[in-house]
DNA sequence: AGGGTTCAGTGACTTTGTCACCAAACCGTC
DNA sequence: GACGGTTTGGTGACAAAGTCACTGAACCCT
């Protein structure tokens, strides 16, 4: 095995496993990498086993019917996908799909692994069942926002968390109003008036922050 | 012990569970009734128990920071809390609350009682998790609902599935505007067009519905 | 019958979404 | 380097939705 096979280890809440658990955890799963790009999960792609993201991130995003997109959220290192695979498995009508942003290293533990592990070990349990309940409260907080925020403020908070330590964000119009679910205008207004302010900078697929602090202030105006 | 003792067979999910099972879960709860407009969880407000709803039904409503207010789902007879009760547990900057839309009976179940269940009986397993999953891909699409659909199509759908077999609806249109995460006037606009078109009469309090299949088709209209 | 409360209607205005179209930047390849 | 297609972003006109401030009617109490 290579470095990859204390994976278990660097799930946050796995570690608490007593020992058996995790040599099942290591030794049923098998560590698989998927290109920049794929699909992971989606309409008629339902993968077999459960992952568990070990590098990269996949973007979860809903489709619709109308033809827009929306981010729904993102799974990073560290994380699993039960909940979107567990939905998969439930529902066909299932419209969301999981796409690798990076390349993708990930742990597959097959469905039949994960059972056992649920039934057997309440640590397990209770890792899945944060997983579950985190994603939850988040998809309220999203609808929240979604349904009644400003999109200069969301699209404030969006750069900001997208851009990480750096300054620059490097995507276009296009892609950010996916972010938020709206059209790529408004995005393109609300970037000109944000660059009019002298708060970023514009170039060609990409947005340079020149005043992080007003754009967090801006952000922050949630109340 | 009175007829509610047989919850457990009204439950489709739970139908399943083996004897033992179905005996655990009916000896180790207790049968709890909450009077109508009774918040039954929110910020504050942590159950103690899971609940599976025999009768009435529970509102989940986000309160926004902003004032707002919208109704997320509802849980009907025949359903469990689990993931609203789960998320509470696990995150208490939790905004959304429960109240009960009129006298709700239900079977309360201790936490140990659950885990138990959940690592015993493989049945019980699946139950649990198609709630969660079910409940996300609704998620899913409300999101995709409040982010693209028209409002007028929106309050089409909603007056329909509020109507059930009944052509009239008793509600305001404050309550509509939370239904659907929108203004109250944009509610009174929307009916006022409605009216106009001589699909929905209106009084005080009440929308009755007068060409259900017109309603119907615009609701239908989201391609 | 009076007074407070709830419910609904309205106009003016802002914000957001849509549509149609244009122009500049980029990316090949010839 | 010139050409042509693609991607990206800009613009104006308009429609839909949200906000604000205010009005009046209906209802519910004593």
């Amino acid at each position: 095995m290579n470095a990859d096979a204390d994976w278990v280890e660097r799930f946050p809440g796995l570690s608490r496993l007593d020992l058996p658990t995790k040599q099942l955890l290591t030794n049923r799963s098998t560590i698989v990498s998927v290109p920049k790009d794929t699909m992971v999960f989606g309409p008629g792609r339902s993968p077999e086993n459960m992952l568990f993201l070990l590098d990269g991130t996949v973007r979860v995003q809903q489709v619709s019917e109308t033809g827009h997109q929306i981010v729904l959220y993102r799974i990073e290192a560290g994380q699993s996908c039960v909940l979107t695979t567990a939905c998969l498995l439930a529902y066909d009508d299932y419209s969301a799909e999981g796409i690798a942003e990076s390349v993708v290293k990930a742990a597959a533990v097959p469905r039949e692994v994960f059972d056992d592990l649920v039934a057997g070990s309440k640590p397990f349990r209770d890792f899945v069942f944060a997983a579950f309940s985190k994603r939850i409260t988040d998809l309220f907080l999203m609808i929240d926002e979604v349904a009644f925020q400003r999109v200069d403020v969301r699209l404030a908070d969006k750069l900001i968390k997208l851009s990480g330590d750096a300054d620059k964000v490097s995507t276009t119009h296009q892609k950010l109003s996916v972010e938020l679910g709206t059209a790529r205008e408004v995005i393109s207004r609300q970037l000109q008036e944000f660059q009019r302010r002298g708060w970023i900078e514009q170039a060609r697929g990409s947005v340079t922050l020149k005043d992080r602090s007003k754009l967090q202030t801006l952000a922050d105006h949630n109340a």
